[in-house]
RNA sequence: GGAGAGGUGGCCGAGCGGCUGAAGGCACAGGUUUGCUAAACCUGCGUAGGGGCAACUCUACCGAGGGUUCGAAUCCCUCCCUCUCCGCCA
């Protein structure tokens, strides 16, 4: 969420960043209806200011002993207008509400101003590609030949893009996570929490993905709960509603959880294997800063999500996503991008955002800025570090032998027990 | 699922129609005192939204939303959450 006063002070930077990210939304209409809000709201509140002194004479009189009458007789009337104002106020806020709550982030500065994909710009290449003497595999060939997914059976027990591991599948999701986690607490200096899978709606609200993105997720309709996509939501939310001590800054979560997407849409992409699934495993990382750190913080982050491709020794590309491909909350955002092997493609594996103040806005999470003694808004920042199954994608591709063997990479050895998968 | 209790400022906690934006305490900040620390004392200390160049001023907020009333933290209704007990179940 912008701020409504930064919206009216500087209409047109929002009209352009609404543009370039390609959404569509009427600020003119936002416009007008703040100001017709703040008129009835001088209105009503002159009416309340009356009625307040008189309501304190009254209170006088009674005491006094003397008749009222004529005073409450009056005020029955000031108190219909104000009734009658309050409920106008409301409509027209609401009204404002609405139409804020679709405004996108303003992209930062140093986003490029693009129209799509083709926009995004390369800053970072890292790793050989493997060659080899041979064909490579796909990934879904490797794995059922392997015996370590089963494609069939998940979409026999759940449906089309789930997918059962089986055996050393299973254990090599397991050993990643652990690997990831680790990785993020001991070296990186983040904190573990395990969240909730199910949020309500004003969580899923606070980090941006309600209302654009209701079709995208699954939602239980008894209780209106809703799946999560991404663990950036219980665990942005974590501190929802809260004012956080300046000294405390920045909290580093990471998480291990499955995120659930529905991907309406996207069929006909990506069909094959793991590269896209309705139901897939994540480790993710969540920052909450102070607002003049949040870019160096974003940095930070990117290097954080990358180690764990240098670890793995996977040859991977960063991209700066343009205007036009950001998601709704996010300020700046890179991709990072790992090489497959048997695919011959790069895979999107890690999503490192700044959402400035926009979640934190939504969601009201604050800190006490200890030079001025206020309340502001921290800024929050998210990364996946890393989604697993285009990691998997990669492990199998990448690291494949011409017997269709496939080596456990390394620094993954200690958690998964053994040094080949066949 | 059933029965009770309760949700008040950063925290604890009083208030149960007007004198309460809210006693008192703790915490915090500034000051006085002090060999240092501590203690004591004094002062200050909520958030949001309007209006004003500003000093300042108005309005709202006691879980959320409605209602009663001239006036609601206080009374009524609905919902949410927390705790205790019972039932059921991992």
């Amino acid at each position: 969420m912008l701020d409504l006063k930064f919206i009216r002070e500087n209409t047109n930077l929002v009209k352009q960043a609404v543009q370039n990210k390609r959404e569509k939304v009427d600020i003119d209409k936002l416009i007008a209806l703040d100001s017709q809000r703040r008129e009835l709201l001088q209105k009503v509140e002159k009416l309340k200011q009356e009625r307040n002194t008189a309501s304190q004479a009254i209170a006088k009189q009674k005491k006094e002993g003397k008749s009222a009458d004529a005073d409450i007789a009056n005020m029955q009337q000031v108190s219909n207008e104000i009734k009658n104002l309050d409920n106008q106020v409301k409509e027209v806020e609401s009204a404002a509400e609405e139409v804020q709550q679709w405004i996108p982030n303003m992209p930062h500065p140093s986003t490029p101003v693009g129209v799509g994909e083709q926009d995004n710009v390369e800053v970072k290449k890292w790793g050989r590609l493997p060659e080899m003497d041979f064909q490579p595999k796909p990934h879904w060939e490797l794995a059922e030949n392997l015996g370590i997914i089963d494609f069939a059976r998940g979409a026999k027990v759940s449906g089309a893009f789930f997918v059962n591991y089986v055996g050393l599948g299973a254990k090599l999701e397991r050993s990643l996570i652990n690997f990831m986690l680790d990785l993020h607490v001991e070296k990186h200096g983040y904190t573990e929490v395990f969240p909730p899978f199910l949020v309500n709606r004003t969580t899923m609200f606070a980090t941006g993905q309600l209302p654009k993105l209701e079709e995208d997720m699954y939602h239980t309709q008894v209780d209106d709960l809703f799946l999560i996509p991404t663990a950036e939501v219980p665990v942005t939310n974590l501190h929802r509603d809260e004012n956080l001590e300046e000294r405390d800054l920045p909290i580093k979560y990471t998480a291990y959880t499955p995120c659930f997407r529905r991907e309406a849409g996207s069929y006909g992409k990506d069909t094959r294997g793991l590269v896209r699934i309705h139901q897939f495993d994540k480790v993710e990382m969540v920052k909450f800063v102070k607002p003049g750190t949040s870019y160096d913080e974003l940095e930070t982050l990117l290097a954080e999500a990358e180690d764990v491709l240098q670890l793995l020794e996977l040859p991977y590309r960063v991209i700066e996503l343009c205007t036009a491909d950001l998601s709704f909350a996010a300020a700046k955002c890179y991709d990072i991008e790992v090489w497959a092997a048997g695919a011959q493609k790069w895979l999107e594996v890690s999503s490192c955002s700044t959402f400035e103040t926009f979640q934190a806005r939504r969601a009201n999470i604050r800190y006490r800025n200890e030079s001025t003694g206020k309340l502001e808004f921290v800024h929050t920042l998210n990364g996946s570090g890393l989604a697993l199954p285009r990691t998997v994608i990669a492990i199998l591709e990448n690291y494949q032998t011409d017997e269709g063997t496939v080596m456990v990479p390394e620094v993954l050895r200690r958690y998964f027990g053994r040094d080949v998968i066949k």
